[in-house]
DNA sequence: GACATAATTTAGCTAAACCTAAATTACCAC
DNA sequence: GTGGTAATTTAGGTTTAGCTAAATTATGTC
């Protein structure tokens, strides 16, 4: 009944790290690549990750020189403020005119801080959305996240068509640019065989080919086929 | 262009209360008014004084034994953080559909995290509001208030006709209980001289007169006429 | 003017979440 | 299996914002 904060921002942050940087096979995490993606130092995270698993119920699985799993309590929390982000999102992007770049900086902060009955308000006034505006899916709030294959634009072979699935919210001056080329989730295109360093040959209907740095096209992940 | 956390929410909540504790006279507030206001102790009052007066620039003024008074950037911010709230409180309401008794403690939350562009957005979308669901002005972006002159119910002498200006929103229980009653801002009283320890008699248009515990009263402001 | 009571401040402590610098442990090559 | 480097943890320190208990200052009464 209550919203009594069970995590504070920083815990949140933590969890969504690992379950970000587990993927799909649910790997061990180590502290070195929590510090670099948190931009913390590793001498920090030991401590956080400490404290994770002490806590009662523990929010991770946490051996000392090998690494971190989320437990399933810390695994839902997680996934609860990653729909938080993404509802948010959506919602900026839909109903208060946020470009597509501008809104995860805002999502960032917010996710922490809405309520359960915000969250259900905000997925209420969308129609409970799959997705949010960079294509990522939108955990139910039971948990569940559609299973989804993706593949990177980078490792896609070459004039076999493919669809954008989804791309990285993290750079807007990169999204900014994606548009610009017209390289949006849904958006049907070919690689070419005109591969150079630092950078892939794509088409887009039948327009000329247009070169899209190794940068821009590591945020890029294609629908790959079922399995 | 940033958006650097400039206070965090607990320095906004000390400068809230300093402004509300403060009035319409701008009084000097004691630590222990705002110790019982904010709910902690009075030492971590004067610890908090001490640190707001000391930062650069400063947000307060501050004499021990005395009391505090907001500065010219104290008072700006706290009257950005009131912006804040009674914007959320007014986009929940209408948009969200939360019930006039819910809002608070939502925006109460987002108040402090909300950067100045959803501030923005979101007073465009409600088209640049005047008041909140409960009827207290909304500052301007440029920190101006609405004068208003309002007198408190259980002061207004009987037999005329007033409108209610704004009720307190702090009770969920109460706000519902007003709303049953019909005491919405806008709704035209008259006190009745039925006066008894603890309650109100007060007549709206032309139903029977209706009994309001003290306590409700204290949380219903009338529209002083201009003076 | 002395004294009791109330208001306020000081002193010293705690918990988060970060930091740096100094150990320690793991891993890989030879 | 010994060494060297890289990864990780420990130890000790900082800041923010709260706490309790003890000291101090202010206020009101006789």
């Amino acid at each position: 009944m209550s919203d009594a904060p069970q995590s504070t921002e920083a815990v949140d942050d933590y969890l969504k790290a690992i379950l970000e940087l587990s993927g799909v096979d649910e790997d061990a995490v180590t502290s070195n690549a929590l510090a670099e993606h948190l931009g913390v130092r590793a001498a920090s995270v030991t401590g956080m990750l400490q404290k994770l698993a002490a806590r009662e119920p523990s929010f991770v699985h946490y051996q000392k020189h090998y690494g971190v799993r989320l437990s399933v309590v810390g695994r839902r929390r997680a996934l609860e403020v990653i729909r938080h982000h993404r509802l948010l999102e959506r919602f900026l992007h839909d109903f208060l005119d946020y470009s597509w770049d501008e809104v995860h900086e805002e999502a960032e902060r917010l996710e922490h801080y809405i309520s359960e009955r915000l969250e259900d308000r905000i997925a209420a006034k969308l129609g409970d959305p799959a997705l949010d505006p960079h294509g990522h899916s939108i955990p139910e709030k039971d948990g569940a996240v559609a299973e989804r294959h993706e593949v990177a634009l980078a490792s896609w072979p070459c004039d076999v068509p493919a669809a954008i699935s989804s791309v990285s919210d993290r750079n807007p001056a990169e999204l900014r640019e994606m548009k610009r080329l017209g390289l949006l989730p849904g958006t049907v295109l070919v690689v070419e065989p005109g591969t150079r360093a630092g950078s892939i040959l794509v088409r887009i209907g039948s327009d000329s080919p247009t070169r899209v740095s190794s940068e821009l096209a590591a945020g890029i992940m294609l629908a790959g086929g079922p399995r």
